[in-house]
DNA sequence: CTCCAAAGTTACACATGTGTCACTTTATAT
DNA sequence: ATATAAAGTGACACATGTGTAACTTTGGAG
């Protein structure tokens, strides 16, 4: 008994995710938001009390999704077809890792936003605990150099999509060289 | 004949850059910054008609040292030597990197951030040419793999100072496992 | 049909940062 | 010693974003 939602949540969160890589933590403000949805500011205050809840509830929202597929990447065979797939993933939808950036700029301004921000704690060493798996099984079938630290390999698998294709490269050819670069380095065997 | 400055412009540099560093360019104010400085907002503006001016000059300066500093690192004789000094320079002092993405950010509010907008494109198209060179100075010597991209090689070799060491592994190390992976990568020759 | 609760809007008070101007302070050249 | 020009200050008007409260709109349950 009430009356039909203007906008839902999906493209809240879809405008979000727009508005927050175009223009940062600082730059997302409920008036742009507003502005885009189409909808008075007033009304985004009706679900959510301020930017932060809203923002801490949509990082959870996309931590979740990039879990699940990470989770379907993990179901490949050899560490050779998981490593090829997480790297495709990341470079498919490129956001992932600068969203998390952001996400942590979020101060806690309230019980709930604390919540969610703990949320986000759990979800991330569970990200954390299937990426040092991914890692460990790459070592353990003597595929990656067994002494590099995983937060570096992990850490460097997540930078790569952050660098700017500023010649153009088509994108298969870009990442193919990403890879042959992680994998083999960019020197020759002498 | 006049008073005596309370800041020199070397003050004002280096508060500035911590300050970028510290809160990007949106977080980046006059009034922070005056009261960093402890002087009186209005202060500043005696120097500088806002905070555009300012951050373009600041930027003007920074990129003239790297540049100094990079031309220091060329004079190695050969490409391996080259090549651990530039990754040296660049991780003892991580900002460059950041600071240049911060400085793209702004926007062109008067006659002399143009100027100093157009002096930055200049001396990032010098800069981008020496290390032009030194790709093609490693790939001559048969050290680099002749069929990388150029632009990936060094976007790569600048984004590494961005991964967080979140294990807190010791600098050289890091350092060092980082040059690993960049010159012979992540996997084991088989 | 009409009630009413959720959806949405308009308007206000508040906070923070900006750019400017009239003003005061101070070191030095004369 | 004093005039002066640069250095510095405090206060004001403006702009943008925030959070809230009083209001209107709307659609389905009874």
């Amino acid at each position: 008994m009430a009356r039909e939602r203007k906008i839902s949540t999906e493209e809240l969160y879809q405008t979000t995710k727009q508005l927050l890589l175009d223009r940062g933590y600082d730059g997302y403000t409920f008036t742009l938001l507003a502005n885009r949805l189409d909808v008075s500011r007033a009304a985004i205050y009706k679900y959510y009390e301020n930017k932060e809840e809203l923002l801490s509830e949509y990082m959870v929202y996309e931590l979740q999704t990039f879990i699940y597929n990470l989770k379907i990447v993990n179901q490949e065979k050899s560490f050779f077809d998981q490593f090829h797939a997480l790297f495709n993933y990341i470079f498919n939808d490129m956001s992932i890792y600068r969203i998390r950036e952001i996400g942590m700029q979020i101060p806690t301004v309230n019980q709930k936003v604390a919540e969610n921000k703990q949320k986000l704690e759990k979800m991330h060493i569970q990200l954390y605990t299937l990426l040092q798996k991914f890692i460990e099984f790459g070592k353990s079938e003597n595929v990656l150099k067994k002494d590099l630290p995983s937060s570096l390999v992990l850490g460097l698998i997540f930078q790569t999509v952050n660098i700017p294709n500023l010649e153009r490269i088509p994108h298969s050819e870009w990442v193919e060289k990403m890879k042959e670069i992680m994998c083999h380095g960019m020197f020759n065997k002498e």
